[in-house]
RNA sequence: GGGGGUGUAGCUCAGUUGGUUAGAGCGAUCGCCUGUCACGCGAUAGGUCGAGGGUUCGAGUCCCUUCACUCCCGCCA
């Protein structure tokens, strides 16, 4: 018999009544009448209640120790009298009655208690984490987190995937994040860098032929840290599959997400079958390229109406003939709703750095007119051909805001989200898929006005190859996609360049010449060359994807150990100063600004 | 790098227009209490009001600087 327990603090009920049993965990809580002593039992599966009286010699020594105590409990199940049952607790209508009971680990005065639903300044939780983690939430949360890894393992390898490792210490890549780097003591003045995503080594294990790849891959990204970003590093379920064209990986994706969402939530998938949106569409419709499509409100563009000439909202109308356009967004039905509600919208933009937002509500009396401060200045005609365009009708409000594109896209997306939670538009016992589609391959870099790639150099540009017109980069779409649930960017993948004069060609349009392409990815560019087959994937981030089915906000919610924003262990205390001796050994001096 | 919020007892927070000795709940310590499950009752200890400077007869409160945490922008193919 294994000397610290004969059960776990979840197990025993009724028909273990007067059985001898051994109970071991931690003191949540205590509630002392004097003469009697109850101690709640906690471990990782439950609680159970234990009782001891003023007769046992043990009483007063287990009446003065510290909650979080580790102890061991001897004793006996007995019933609970009816009216004592406590039915919160699964072991709620036995207890144990103690004979005697052994410290295992000392506690000393708590930091932060364990036992409380309050909430707590994330400095002292992470400092403690230890202790964090025993809470309830957290506790099932990091649960939660393991079980949902473990069946998208099984299903990955039911969809014929086999898990693969890649490196963790590679190359330093030029695109994209900045990278975390690792001195080589072996090669001095070298660096190692720690992958951003294993990209390139998954496209290396389709053309050594494994055909389906998958790994819950550690991602490294020395970048800035959200609410929903960890800084340092996240889990992605990074895939890859041979001889696939976009809808083969969609297939495979929409059923894995909707497998495991159907699994762990109880909340409703809105769409089995996953909405596909152009990046062009979202941008216009939804103001961003990851739309909360729980959320009715649509964005339309209605720079047109300010050309005319019975419109005389002379402010929107100067800044339009200076290559602003208008934009808005209808609410349905609100004719009756205060004043408040569209000044505080108003006021909220002008919070949110816009210039305000104007706006109204249609009516009819005997024509169709517009009520509100800037109502006065739309004729019926214009009116109407705003409702056509718009599918607004009378008892609708417009809210309207006018600017350059990439702010007014900024602005009416917040605005969407900010109304639809005023009007309690969103649906928060629902899921929301979409994928959003054919990225452009390249962009404009807005300071510099140079070529870039918009996203992942490896994609594939859309359409015949022969075909492509190279001298429209800012034309060429990408087999490039995202999900995108509840308005989370969820993950980001693509359909791959395998061709490497293609690839030399589109590096060239984003300013790289051949031989620096050769060096920077000498191991792709070189594995391109020797028979690759075509392939695609998609890397699906795994702590946001446990966020949403855990219901938390903050990705620190569904990890074990974060660092805080400024990227630092405050329980591990990394990073630290390293000493002389190791610097030297690196061939390293420090350079430290003052 | 920039903007917002927060910082008062071990923890969560209150603290009015600048005015006597800075409070509460939980926790801790001590005492009382045999059926609680947020047990109850009483007492005690516990404070660099994040730090530094300034205004003032007087600063937790007003001003300046600074630090920490957090949210957002930039950044994140």
């Amino acid at each position: 018999m294994n000397k610290y327990r004969t059960h776990n603090c979840n197990e025993l009920r009724k028909k273990d009544v007067g059985s001898k049993v051994l109970l071991s965990g931690w003191i949540n809580k205590k509630r002392d009448h004097g003469n009697l002593l109850f101690i709640d039992l906690r471990d990782n599966f439950g609680i159970t209640q234990c009782i001891i009286d003023k007769e046992n010699s043990s009483f007063s020594k287990l009446e003065k120790i510290q909650l979080e105590t580790v102890i061991r409990i001897e004793g006996n199940v007995v019933n609970r009298s009816t009216e004592t049952i406590n039915k919160e607790i699964d072991t709620g209508e036995v207890e144990i009655s103690i004979d005697n009971f052994k410290v295992l680990g000392t506690c000393q005065e708590l930091p932060m208690p364990v036992f409380s639903d309050q909430e707590y300044a994330e400095e002292i939780r992470l400092k403690y984490r230890f202790l964090d983690l025993r809470r309830k939430k957290i506790h099932e949360n990091i649960i939660l987190r393991s079980k949902v890894i473990s069946f998208i393992r099984n299903e990955m390898n039911r969809l014929g995937f086999l898990e693969y490792q890649t490196p963790i210490l590679t190359s330093s890549s030029p695109e994209g994040a900045r990278d975390f780097l690792v001195p080589s003591r072996l090669n001095p003045g070298k660096f190692y860098a720690l992958p951003q995503a294993p990209q390139q080594f998954k496209q290396l294990i389709m053309v050594s032929g494994f055909d389906k790849y998958f790994q819950i891959a550690p991602c490294f990204r020395d970048e800035d840290a959200r609410a929903d970003r960890s800084p340092g590093e996240f889990y992605q379920l990074d895939l890859e599959m041979s001889f696939v064209e976009q809808e083969d990986v969609f297939n495979i994706v929409e059923k894995l997400l909707v497998n495991t969402f159907k699994e762990f939530s109880k909340k409703e998938l809105i769409f089995d079958k996953f909405p596909k949106i152009s990046y062009k569409d979202a941008l216009l419709k939804y103001g961003t390229d990851k739309p909360d499509l729980r959320n009715p409100l649509i964005i339309n563009d209605v720079t047109e109406i300010f050309l005319r000439d019975d419109v005389s909202f002379d402010i929107f109308k100067k800044l339009v003939k200076l290559g602003s356009n208008v934009r808005c967004i209808v609410t349905k039905n609100t004719k009756n709703n205060p004043r408040s509600f569209f000044d505080g919208i108003d006021k909220w933009a002008k919070d949110q750095g816009a210039s305000g937002m104007a706006y109204f509500t249609l009516e009819k009396e005997k024509s169709i007119s517009a009520k509100g401060p800037v109502g006065k200045f739309f004729s019926e005609d214009s009116l109407k051909e705003l409702m056509k365009k718009t599918n607004a009708e009378v008892g609708d409000s417009i809210f309207f805001a006018c600017g350059k594109l990439k702010e007014l896209q900024r602005i009416t997306s917040l605005a969407r989200d900010k109304i639809a939670n005023e009007l309690k538009l969103i649906d928060d016992n629902s899921f929301a898929f979409c994928w959003i589609v054919d990225y452009p391959m390249f962009e404009e870099d807005e300071q510099t006005k140079k070529i870039k790639f918009s996203h992942n150099p490896f994609s594939m540009p859309q359409g015949d190859i022969d075909k492509i017109n190279f001298k429209k980069p800012l034309e060429i779409l990408a087999y490039q996609y995202d999900i995108v649930c509840n308005g989370i960017e969820l993950s980001s993948g693509a359909i791959r360049n395998h061709i490497p004069e293609l690839m030399y060609k589109l590096f060239s349009i984003a300013g790289y010449e051949k031989k620096q392409v050769d060096e920077k990815f000498s191991g792709m560019i070189n594995a391109l060359s020797y028979g690759a087959p075509p392939h695609g994937g998609i890397a699906p981030g795994i702590d946001r994807i446990v966020m949403l089915l855990a219901n938390e906000k903050n990705i620190r919610e569904v990890t074990m150990f974060p660092m805080n924003q400024n990227a630092q262990d405050l329980m591990m205390n990394a990073p630290s100063e390293i000493n002389e001796d190791q610097l030297k050994e690196l061939s390293l001096s420090l350079r430290l600004k003052k």
